[in-house]
DNA sequence: TTATAAACCTGTCAGC
DNA sequence: TGCTGACAGGTTTATA
């Protein structure tokens, strides 16, 4: 499911109740997700305290008083919900088939003990646990790119990386070593936004001594631009994202090309209609007439 | 080096 | 109603 905005906000809902609390049992309803949990993850994290909650592209950073910390991605169709834990059974009328709550955290702040709960059907999702103090050693941390909302990520940057290379720009920027936290609804969106075609080689928006061309300046912006609209809007929901308190994000409303096969190109006196191609085995929606 | 395809797993939806 | 096939927000591995 969740893409950079819809982790974050994640984050954004689980650090009020996470932040500051003791985990005084991690209950696990299974040995595995997409790779086996981590090796005596349930003594590992009982009784220590959680420092914060942080991000890196799509993975949610559960940080210990220990130096420990909690790698969690949630593959395609992960959620994480909130529940007080003085009650039995409560299901939210949005709530996940329960048979898919493979990790609960349950923890004790103040007075109010709550349970966290991970739900993800696909188990595309995985926990892995990491010295904090060495995270970037983590494998998949090592070779990732510049968050896309940071100031490492320009166009100047873009250009060295797309300097001489024939990849549709589509696969270019779907590639988590280029630009981190980037996936296909915001790629499409990016690229609608700055007019570019998914076709185009990433290389013919870079000049010939590897500077930026102005559409390389615009699809920069347009990138930045959407990942924060869809971070305020709390994400998008398809299928699969809820927000930590069973709500919907809603940037799905506010796609313009994402998922409108068929539907008219939303720029202003386009008049093309949007398609639907597969480019490395993945859907594209773009408009052919205003994406050059 | 680069690019595509398949694999992981379950749920949902369209069509017959 | 029930079956089948296509498809889904991600990442890794194998194959060409």
């Amino acid at each position: 499911m969740p893409e950079l905005p819809e982790v974050e906000t994640v984050r954004r809902g689980l650090a009020p109740a996470m932040e500051g609390a003791f985990i005084t049992r991690l209950e696990l309803n299974r040995p595995d997700l997409r790779f086996p949990l981590p090796e005596n993850f349930a003594s590992a994290v009982e009784g220590r305290r959680i420092v914060s909650l942080g991000r890196r592209a799509k993975y949610l950073l559960i940080d210990l008083d220990d130096d420990l910390t909690v790698i969690s991605h949630l593959g395609m169709s992960g959620s994480f919900r909130i529940e007080d834990d003085t009650v039995g059974e409560f299901h939210h009328p949005r709530s996940k088939n329960a048979k898919h709550d493979h990790v609960v955290f349950h923890l004790q702040r103040e007075a109010a003990p709550r349970r966290i709960i991970y739900n993800d059907p696909r188990r595309f999702g995985f926990m892995h646990l990491w010295k904090r103090s060495e995270l970037d050693l983590y494998p998949a941390f090592a070779e990732l790119g510049p968050e896309p909302t940071g100031n490492a990520l320009d166009a100047d940057y873009l250009a060295g990386r797309f300097s001489g290379k024939n990849q549709p720009l589509k696969g270019a920027l779907l590639d988590q070593t280029v630009v981190a936290g980037l996936g296909n609804i915001y790629v499409c969106e990016a690229l609608w936004r700055s007019h570019l075609s998914p076709k185009r080689a990433a290389g013919s928006i870079v000049t010939k001594t590897g500077r930026p061309k102005k559409e390389l300046a615009l699809l920069h912006t347009a990138i930045r631009e959407v990942i924060a609209d869809a971070i305020a809007a709390g994400g998008s929901s398809l299928r699969d994202h809820i927000q930590t308190d069973g709500s919907l994000g809603y940037f799905q409303h506010s796609f313009s090309v994402y998922d409108r096969e068929g539907k008219p190109c939303r720029t202003p006196g386009c008049g093309g209609t949007v398609a639907r191609i597969t480019q490395a085995g993945r859907s594209t929606f773009y408009c052919p007439a205003c994406q050059k």
